[in-house]
DNA sequence: AGCACGCCGACT
DNA sequence: GTCGGCGTGCTC
């Protein structure tokens, strides 16, 4: 009999498995990392099949350095599914493995420790030895401490001494002292009574348990959403089961991961997120592999845990662009969580505000249970939502008359106001009124935008960073001027016309660092602050009780934008950033200036009607032909010349042309809205389809002819299918 | 992605 | 005469 072979899934950018032979492979070795040697050098991969023979001649075939059998393998069904990611999103396999591993399991070091979990406890034969050792050691310590104590865990152990981790083996291996790990407590912590609403959408998925079932649950800020999740994730525990919580930014909800752990005080909960340490999060990961995790928490890359109990997978806030990876495989999280809950036939519920479209037009389909939560659970009232017409209205600073007194009338009140503005910085350009120079960015096709605070001017795109010159590089000009208006100037002009308000100006140039987040919370929620001015930041889930007053400035450009889906965004940033308002026992106010106070996507704000705002779109999009009604995927390509990149993606679309067969629509290639960026000038082709089977079949065969084109080494391209961003 | 092999310009 | 430019091709 011949050696068996092994197909390795390796991180290399070709759409392919790699043989090696495998004398003592075994069955159970499929899912297992192993060590290759690969061209001159050695990777991790994993094995994803064991055969018996190869397509390659056997002379061919290298032998594997190692399998690393140090961790449970990975199961069938975590391969299956990046066997899924990697068709569906057409990436390489390999690749997929790569991502979907901690960096820590992909070399080849010791695996990190697991948390202990064992309680210690003296033995007989402890008892007899106590007496004969000297008082004072290290181990007569710990074990009249045992004695005095019953069982004890290790960092209780740690507190009678600082090495009695060193010891506890050799004690354990004397016998006396022995070790037992207790199951977790899974059991919740009181909560709150469920309103009716809410406990009517737990019951109706508690029923789905233990088949495919996926839910939109659709309900204000402060309607409970939370509470729902706990109490499933509650009846999961109990069932047995593994629950996976998805949220799209885990440093920016501190409190939710608290309110978890506060409800399951001794149930075992493993957070994810890429600004983990490695070991933490190789740890978490094999934590959930091994089963021992009840509850994973965590970001977009939290998707790809193995959980052979997974019972329940909620995604919350789940129309969020950052569960849609924009560099390297351009998965949605959410999307994925979707598939691997029908694979592995437990229900999702999907959780927001203001769902995507995509997700509501399921739902109005009936592919999805609409779960509706209309009433806020924790105040009386949604916050009065009013336009002012910016036509009519004199602005001063960019402020009209009317926000100007509402705030004046909160500083009376002592409650805080929030003003609203998507744009960082003093003022977004610096231009020369004399001869027209604006300052540009060399490498991007953005304006440089000026900072006063520490007199740059930056990009926002690539970073790029300059001083601020003191007179026009062009003309000479020493009256150069900025001009617009970004948070930093808001804050000024909010100081000198309320000389005395406390202003807070939150956005990511004075938040960068998580402690200065966590600072300017606390300074929040302490009431340190009148005046908060901010961007998007703040829109999400935090909430603060003495603020009563939002105010938005220049919203108007997403309604009017190329992108089909800006109204969207706009529609939920509002939302969300109007939910910051009047949560408490005050009522809440939310002004927005524009000069279109009677465009429906305000009304249906003013109304909270996200049911209209949300027809009205699906209604255009479905004439417009966008998605949901069709399906698109997106071939981008970058290079140092926008004709080339230009050149690159025609002849993809000719050859793409001959593949679709009528049921796949190819557009022109176009440069894309950011048409340079970084010193690259880039382009894109879009495809579009009625039919996702027809467009993921067409998909398959395009970029395999795309990859014989054999692009030129200093072109870049990817394929972007479900693209977010046009 | 790395990394070597491979054919054409300015240097000790 | 060589050192080295990055174009092309392969990795089981």
């Amino acid at each position: 009999m011949n050696s068996p072979i092994v197909r390795v899934a390796l991180d290399v950018p070709v759409p392919r498995t790699f043989d090696y032979l495998a004398p003592d492979a075994i069955a159970a070795d499929v899912g297992r990392r192993v060590c290759v040697p690969f061209a001159r050098g050695e990777k991790i991969g994993v094995v994803v099949d064991i055969v018996a023979t190869s397509e390659l001649p056997p002379g061919k075939l290298k032998a594997v350095r190692a399998i690393l059998r140090d961790a449970p393998p990975l199961p069938a069904d975590w391969l299956a599914l990046a066997e899924f990611c990697s068709r569906y999103y057409q990436h390489p396999l390999g690749e997929v493995v790569a991502l979907a591993l901690p960096p820590a399991l992909r070399r080849r070091n010791a695996l990190p420790r697991l948390p202990e979990r064992e309680t210690f406890f003296i033995t007989e034969a402890g008892r007899d030895a106590l007496p004969r050792l000297a008082q004072r050691s290290i181990a007569a310590r710990l074990l009249a401490t045992l004695e005095l104590n019953g069982g004890l865990t290790r960092r209780e152990l740690r507190a009678v001494s600082a090495s009695a981790a060193k010891q506890l083996p050799a004690l354990l291996e004397k016998g006396w002292l022995r070790a037992t790990v207790e199951a977790p407590d899974r059991r919740a912590a009181p909560g709150p009574e469920l309103l009716p609403e809410q406990a009517a959408a737990v019951e109706q998925v508690t029923q789905a348990y233990g088949r495919f079932a996926p839910f939109l649950l659709h309900g204000v800020t402060g309607s409970g959403k939370t509470e729902v999740y706990l109490r499933l994730i509650e009846q999961t525990l109990a069932c047995g089961g593994q629950a996976l919580l998805l949220v799209p930014e885990i440093a920016l909800t501190p409190q939710l991961e608290a309110r978890v752990s506060n409800r399951f005080p001794a149930a075992r909960l493993v957070s994810l997120h890429s600004s983990l340490a490695e070991g933490a999060r190789a740890a978490g990961f094999l934590e959930a592999l091994g089963g021992e995790a009840d509850i994973v928490l965590g970001t977009r890359l939290a998707v790809f845990t193995p959980l052979p109990r997974l019972g329940l997978i909620v995604v919350d806030e789940e129309h969020d662009p950052s569960f849609k990876q924009q560099e390297g495989m351009r998965y949605s999280a959410r999307d994925v969580a979707v598939w691997r809950a029908k694979q592995r036939e437990v229900p999702i519920v999907l959780g927001s505000a203001t769902p995507s479209l995509e997700s509501w037009a399921a739902a109005q389909a009936g592919r999805y249970t609409l779960l509706e939560l209309t009433t806020r659970a924790v105040a009386e009232s949604m916050p009065a939502v009013r336009c002012v017409d910016t036509r009519r209205e004199k602005l001063q600073d960019g402020m009209s008359e009317h926000l100007l007194r509402a705030i004046a009338a909160r500083l009376e009140r002592k409650e805080q106001s929030l003003i609203f503005l998507n744009r960082r910085g003093y003022a977004p350009v610096l231009a020369c009124p004399a001869c027209g120079w604006v300052s540009r960015c060399p490498g991007c096709a953005a304006n440089l935008v000026v900072h006063l605070a520490d007199k740059r001017l930056r990009c926002h795109h690539c970073g790029r960073e300059e001083h601020i010159p003191v007179a026009c590089p062009t003309c000479g000009n020493q009256d150069i001027q900025p001009f617009g208006r970004g948070t930093q100037r808001l804050e000024e002009a909010l100081a000198s016309r309320f000389p005395q308000a406390r202003i807070l100006r939150v956005d990511r140039d004075n938040t960068k660092s998580q402690s200065r987040w966590h600072g300017v919370l606390e300074a929040i929620h302490k009431g340190e602050a009148d005046i908060l001015v901010g961007t998007q930041m703040l829109a999400k889930g935090h909430d603060f009780p003495n603020l009563t007053l939002v105010g938005v400035l220049n919203a108007d450009a997403a309604l009017f934008a190329a992108d089909f889906r800006a109204p969207e965004r706009l529609f939920s940033q509002l939302m969300q950033v109007g939910g910051r308002s009047g949560r408490a026992a005050l009522p809440g106010e939310v002004l927005i200036q524009t000069q279109y106070p009677d465009h429906p996507l305000y009304r249906a704000l003013a109304a909270h009607d996200y049911a209209a705002f949300a027809a009205e779109q699906l209604a255009e999009r479905g004439r417009a032909g966008f998605p949901p009604v069709t399906h698109q995927a997106m071939l981008r390509a970058e290079a140092a010349e926008l004709k080339q990149a230009l050149a690159f993606l025609k002849t993809a679309g000719e050859i793409g042309a001959g593949l679709a067969q009528g049921k796949v629509a190819l557009y022109d290639a176009v440069p894309m809205r950011l048409h340079r960026l970084a010193h690259l000038e880039r382009a894109q082709l879009l495809a579009e389809s009625g039919s996702r089977p027809a467009l993921q079949a067409f998909l398959a065969q395009w970029l395999a002819a795309i990859r014989e084109l054999k692009a030129p080494k200093a072109l870049r391209w990817h394929i972007d299918v479900d693209p977010l961003e046009f």
